[in-house]
This record gives structure tokens, C-alpha cells and sequence, in this order.
DNA sequence: CCTCACTACCCAAACGATTGGGTAGTGAAC
DNA sequence: GTTCACTACCCAATCGTTTGGGTAGTGAGG
């Protein structure tokens, strides 16, 4: 486009190559239509617009930050970015934010209170606008001091009562899930719980047993394990689960599509085929799911749409509206992992 | 911490009440050792930073780069965050872009030439100080563009000769692929090759290739099947090298681990089972790869370093040193996927 | 001719920090 | 009692924009 380094041409320059005065350049370029109107005659409005595209004119971000108080800078914090489920919401959130011309900064926390409270400060040392934060935790008090220090912020992916967010309708996906097992004749089922600190884990747990008792079937607490999101989270916690051959479950709803790798693993090494011994159903529909060697079932969620509505709802936040929390539907797709009838149903 | 919304309190603010120029307390609180000392008395350097914690004082940034015309931010492109490696990379970046005080910006270019364009366009708008390309092409003119426009650069993940670069050492982890195929008897082999113009394809075969052939084995051209890097591509590519039931190979490697899996699923649809008919290797050993049910050999690549490595190369840069490309070396695990002796070799 | 309302601009003060160049005041050396 | 070298500061310009408030000049209306 042009061969010059952005920066290296000003306001200033403008103005004095055309003989007109900086103010009035800036209302041209930057002004809204009706102050550009006022500003100069059509004439000299596309003057200086074809000058300023010509030499590659880009406005100094911080200078005008520094006049105007804003910074068109959104801060996204993740648990982990290596989470294919943060990374996907993430791409969400460049789109639309790409789309309503704001950058992002996202960082990892690692799920860690004193590295969330770090990561915060950068961010808003920065002067970010505002914040999407995809790493609350349910005790939620961090945002209380946030929600304090006035800073402009909306949750994703985890919820918190009482604070906008954008999510997955964790509970129903809990709740599709156990209706699915219930109909294929599962009775005895386990649970990969994941973290208890986020709401996606406990509202998809908590869809599922409220779901499958419901519908008449028991789940003890000891089939509730709670565990890390990740592979080897899921392979512990299966691991734990089908050590006792005696009452070994026909059927595991892992909270997490890693998790339920992790325990497709962990059954391996136990002996058990994976869509016929035991069945085996993940949550978030990840890309691999469709493709493993066996094909997970999974409750699908739209995690790009996730990140766009965080956006939105953030960018509502930041233009004064009051913004009420989504939830967006999933989806539950069943695969070999979990397509066949049980055995002892 | 503090209690106060970032940027309340200002240098100025602090001068005036310690009865002090806010240049004072500029070059008390920011100027190198020798400078602060110069500038005030001990006594009157610890009043203002006792003061300054104790009010949250945090410069303004944006203050900070329109004098310096610094930002100590760093931009970072990538194809797409939601491929686990780049991720991986991403968090390398994170860890050491922090330590070193800086921030960092990462953007998708879905390996878009249009799209690297605009996002590097909006970094420099920006005002980044420095770039790390997760996704130059192997034609690489953008990069020449970029050296033209003097705008500080190096490569991650891909190499292009001629640029700096942190780069696993792919030709050797192909040619690791090779001898362990060749050694357990494997004489038939094909190729998931991955993106023809990425340097981490292009090198992961071409080490393969070279190796095999070395040691006296020979690679028809039709056994390279180019591919998406993702599961999909994988499936596609293992799919069409699996068609031909006449000429099956016993053993695929494929550049990428995702597209090893998509492989695996592929194998699974042609009734051959992974680990006894068919060997399959992957590359970069992501967390995936030792949990799944059929747990897949992998080269196993230092992506947090190289990520890690990626900012030291750019602050070399510009700190103006001359600085030299960076490859890590790769080591082969081999899991159960590869782990047998080829009965027909 | 004076007033009035436009049009098409200009002026200058911010925003918050940095930095090259002062300058009072003090104590010591000559 | 000058001169000199410090110490411990202060001053003011500057970075690139934005924005509230001008002001010449023009044409019309009275």
C-alpha cells in the first residue's frame, strides 16, 4: 500500500503541505460526517483525504489516546490459550473485534489467582477499554473489586451470577447428555467433573444429574470426580473411576472433550472397547472429536459465536447500555463412542 | 492493591504533592540508577515512591510511547490460534514477552496473504515495536516488504532463508520419522506433507525423504500427498494414500499431529487397525498425542521454547544486534502407533 | 450602510510523560 | 572572598491529536 513506516507522517505535515491548519485536518479525517461538513468546503475535504491516503497517513494511536481518553483496546484473559476451547472463543473475539475496528490483548492465567490479578493490572496499566474475562472463578471476587474499581468488563465462556456474560448453555448441554444415555439404557454412570471452581463444569454436572434423576436414575456422589480440564485430568479421573471392576459404570459424561480423550485412554488400558463396553460422551465438540480413531459424541457449543457475543455485550458495556447475559444453545451429537444400546440396560 | 482506576494519578499529581517538578519524580521513578541519583536526594527519592505505591501510580503509556516512541508492545501473527501448536508457541511469547516488560498482540491470518496483510497493517498502526511472523510463506515477499519498510521482525515456526528465525529443527525430526520407520522394516511409506508453502511441511518431508533414501529406500512422488495441517486435511490425505488397497504403504508419516489423527480416523473407516497394519507418526507431540486410544509416536518439538526463543530474537533486534537464527532440536517418542516390527519388510 | 447568518477556516490549550539544559545554594580550596 | 565543583532540584519544549472557541470574508436582507 504504501512504502512508508506508519508514524512517519503527522498531522502536522499534512496540514502544512496543504497550507491548512492541523485542527482542521483532523476534523476532516476523523471527524463525524456533520462536524467534517462544517470543518471545510468539499474541495479541500478531498484534498486532504487523497493527500492522506496517498503518503499512508495512519493517526498516532497513543497521541490520541493520550487527547481522548480511549484507547479502542479490549484485554481477554484465558485460562490457557493451549485450551482449543479458549483459543476457538478467542478467534470469535479477533473477528469482532477486527470488525469493530478494537485490538486485543489476551493473556494466559493459568487458572491462577495471583497470575489472573497480575495479568488484570497489565492489562489495565495499558488502559484497555475494557475487559472479557474467560477465567472467573465461581467465588468471583475479583470481579467485585473490578465491578468497584469501575472497570468496564464482561464474562465469557464461565458465568457469575449477577455479571453479563457470554456462554454455553452448560446445563441443558449437561442435561442432553444425560437424557442420551438414559435412552440408550445406561443406568450406572460416572461423571468427569472437571474444575469445581468453573461454572461450566459444575452447571454441565449439575444439568446431568439433575436430567438423569429426573428421569428415575440414581447417581451417587462417589461417581461425581472432579478433575483438570485437560487429557491427563481425564485420564486420572477415568482411571479412578473403572479401578473398582466391581461397579464399574456403563457410561461416562466427561465435562470437557479432553477430558474424555484423556478417559478413552485410561478405558483403553483397562480392557474396555469404547462404544461398546462403555460408553463415552465429552462437551464442547472440538475438531478432533469427529475425527478420533473412535468418534467421541459430544455436546457441541458454539464457541465462536461465544467470543463474538463477548464482544458485543463488552462493546454495550463500554457504550453505556445495560447488557444482559447470553446463553447460546448447544448441540448434542452422538457418535461411535456412544451410538449403541446398553448391554445390562 | 489499590483501590483506584489506573491513570487517575498522574505524575504531576505526585510533584505536586510532594512540592516537587514532575520531572523530578519522572527520573526519580523511571530514570536508569545513575540518573535517579543525580536528580534527588535519597530522602526525597524514597518520599516519592512510598507516595507512588501507596496511591497506585501507573504512567501513562500512551504518555510514555508519544515522547519515546516506544511502545514495548510486540505484534504476533499466527495462521490460527486454535492449531494447539501455535498456541503452545503463543504461550512461550506470553511467558517471555512479560518477563521482559513487554505486552504483546497476537492475530489470525487463517494463512490468508490478504489478511497477514491487514493485520500487519493494524499492528503497525499500532505502533508495535517489533513483529514475530508465526505464518510467513515460503515465497516470502511480504518479508521484504517488511525489511524495506525497516520494520523489526523474525520468524517463528517457519523458517525462510535469509530472515531471523526460531524454528524447530524439522529436517532432522523427519529424518528421525525415517530411521524409525526404516528400523522397524517399514519399506513402503507415504506422506501427509502438510501446506506446500510452509517451511515446517517442506522440511519435515524433505528430512523424511532424504533419510529414507539414504538408507536405501525409495519414495515414489505419488506417496506425498500435500494436505491441510488440521484433522480434516489429514483424513482427506490418508484416505486417498489408503485407496489404492493394492499399494498400501505400512506406514504414514504425517507433518503435523492433527493430520496424524485425522490419518488415524481414516485407517480406522479402511479397516485397518493402527499400531499392527498401519504405522503412523505424527510431529510435534502435543498433549493429545500419548492419550489417545491408540497413543501416536510423535516428534516431539519445543514449542514453548521456540515461542520463548522467538522474543529474545526480537528484543536482539531491537536492540540492534545482529542476531542469528535459532533451531531446536526434535526427539522422536515412539508409542504405540509405530511401536512393531513391519511383517512384510 | 449595518446587521446577520453563514462558510471555511485558524488558534491554542490541553492530554501525561521525557529530557536537554538551566540555576540557586552550599562547602571547600586557593 | 572569589572561583569551583557539587548537590538537588526546576523550566520549558516536545511528542501527535483533539476540541472549544474564535474570526475573517461573503452574500443577503432590511
Amino acid at each position: 500500500m504504501t512504502d512508508i513506516r506508519p508514524g512517519s507522517v503527522t498531522l502536522k505535515d499534512l496540514a502544512a503541505e496543504l497550507g491548512l491548519h492541523p485542527s482542521t485536518v483532523s476534523r476532516i479525517l476523523h471527524g463525524k460526517t456533520d462536524t467534517a461538513r462544517g470543518a471545510a468546503a468539499p474541495a479541500t475535504a478531498r484534498r486532504v483525504r487523497e493527500l492522506a491516503k496517498k503518503v499512508g497517513y495512519s493517526p498516532d494511536p497513543h497521541a490520541t489516546s493520550l487527547r481522548t481518553r480511549r484507547t479502542h483496546l479490549l484485554g481477554v484473559i484465558v485460562p490457557r490459550l493451549s485450551d482449543l476451547v479458549l483459543a476457538v472463543m478467542y478467534e470469535g473475539i479477533d473477528e469482532a473485534a477486527d470488525d469493530a475496528n478494537y485490538s486485543t490483548f489476551v493473556m494466559n492465567s493459568r487458572d491462577d489467582t495471583l497470575i489472573q490479578r497480575r495479568k488484570m493490572e497489565i492489562m489495565l496499566s495499558r488502559r484497555v477499554d475494557g475487559l472479557i474475562i474467560g477465567d472467573a472463578h465461581l467465588d468471583g471476587n475479583i470481579l467485585d473489586e473490578l465491578t468497584e474499581r469501575q472497570v468496564p468488563f464482561v464474562l465469557m465462556n464461565r458465568a457469575i451470577a449477577g455479571f453479563a456474560s457470554a456462554t454455553c448453555d452448560d446445563t441443558l448441554g449437561g442435561a442432553l447428555v444425560a437424557q442420551h444415555l438414559w435412552d440408550q439404557g445406561h443406568r450406572d454412570v460416572a461423571i468427569i467433573a472437571g474444575e469445581p471452581y468453573a461454572s461450566t463444569a459444575v452447571d454441565r454436572t449439575h444439568g446431568f444429574v439433575s436430567r438423569f434423576r429426573t428421569l428415575g436414575g440414581t447417581i451417587p456422589e462417589s461417581a461425581i470426580v472432579w478433575s483438570r480440564f485437560d487429557t491427563t485430568g481425564g485420564h486420572t479421573a477415568a482411571d479412578s473411576i473403572l479401578r473398582d471392576t466391581d461397579r464399574r459404570p456403563s457410561a461416562i459424561f466427561a465435562v470437557n472433550d479432553f477430558a474424555a480423550i484423556g478417559a478413552m485412554g485410561a478405558a483403553n488400558s483397562h480392557g474396555l472397547h469404547v462404544g461398546r463396553d462403555l460408553a463415552i460422551v465429552g462437551f464442547n465438540d472440538t475438531s478432533l472429536a469427529a475425527q478420533l480413531p473412535i468418534a467421541l459424541s459430544s455436546v457441541r457449543s458454539p464457541m465462536l459465536d461465544i467470543g463474538r457475543v463477548a464482544v458485543k455485550l463488552l462493546l454495550g458495556v463500554l457504550n453505556g447500555d445495560a447488557v444482559e447475559s447470553v446463553r447460546l444453545a448447544p448441540v448434542l451429537c452422538v457418535r461411535d463412542s456412544s451410538d449403541f444400546r446398553c448391554a445390562t440396560g
